[in-house]
DNA sequence: ACATTATATTCCGTTATAGGCATATACGTG
DNA sequence: CACGTATATGCCTATAACGGAATATAATGT
C-alpha cells in the first residue's frame, strides 16, 4: 500500500468524516447516515473506495454490513490516521461528528460485541 | 485553506518529494530537476500547485527562483509535514532524495542566504 | 538586438473521481 | 414466494488532474 494511496483516501471530507468516526468505533452504513446526514449511495462508493485500498474492512453481519478500522495496520496508516485525528480537533463538522455518535451509543452496543466475538474467533 | 485541499496536495509522489526536500532547506527549480530527475515542466506544475494552495513560496532572485515552506504555517500544515516526514522514513525514493540534496549542500549555501536576508528584510 | 539559461504557461489527450439516479443484491420475516 | 430493510453497483455527466510537447516569459551576458 502505497503512501500516495492514502492521502488519495484522505482528500474527500465525507471520507475524513467516516476514518474519523471509525477511530472511535466500528459503524454500519445506517449509523453513517443518521450522522453524517449525506445519501446512502454516497456513503457506500466512499466505504467501497475506503475498502478496496484496504483502509476500511467490512464485515457482514445479518442484515447490516459492520465497518471499522482494519485490525493490522501498517505503521503509516497509523501515523495519517494519528495525525487526522490530531488535524480535526479544532473543525466543528468533526466534532459534531462525534457527539452524534456518541449520543448512538446504546444502538452500537451490539456492533462492538458482534465485532468482538468476530475477533476471538480468528 | 482546507484541511481536504492539504491532502489532495499530498496525494502525488512528486509533490510529496518536494515537499520533503523544502523541509530540510530552500530550492530552486534546477537543483529539484537534477534531485528528483523529471522533467522541469513536471515540476514547475506540481510547484505551482503546491503555490496556488499556500504549501510553499517562491521567490525570485536574479534568474531563479527559490522555493521554500512558508514562514507562517497554519497548525494543520506543519502537522501534515511532520507526519510526512514520519512517514517516509523508510521510502528509499526519499532518502535518495536527501542524500541527493546534501550533495549539492555547497551550491545551495547562497540560496540559504538569499532567504535569510530577504527574512531579515521583512 | 541576440543568444543562453531558468522557469512558467498553454494546449491536448487521457484517466480518475464525485454526485445523482436507477437498479440490483442480500438478508430476514411472514 | 412476496415484501421490507439494508447495502451495493452500474450508468451518466461534470470536473479535476496528470503527462507530454511546444511555446512563452524573465533575467543575464555578449
Amino acid at each position: 500500500m502505497k503512501l500516495v494511496e492514502i492521502y488519495r483516501c484522505l482528500c474527500d471530507e465525507t471520507r475524513l468524516r467516516i476514518l474519523h468516526l471509525l477511530r472511535r468505533a466500528p459503524l454500519c452504513v445506517c449509523h453513517f447516515q443518521t450522522i453524517l446526514d449525506v445519501p446512502q449511495v454516497t456513503i457506500s462508493k466512499h466505504l467501497a473506495y475506503l475498502r478496496q485500498r484496504g483502509l476500511v474492512e467490512g464485515r457482514r453481519h445479518e442484515q447490516w454490513m459492520i465497518y471499522s478500522l482494519p485490525r493490522r495496520r501498517t505503521a503509516e496508516l497509523e501515523l495519517q490516521l494519528r495525525c487526522l485525528q490530531d488535524c480535526v480537533q479544532t473543525h466543528p463538522v468533526f466534532r459534531k461528528d462525534l457527539e452524534r455518535q456518541k449520543g448512538l451509543r446504546c444502538e452500537c452496543d451490539w456492533i462492538a460485541e458482534v465485532v468482538a466475538s468476530d475477533v476471538n474467533s480468528k
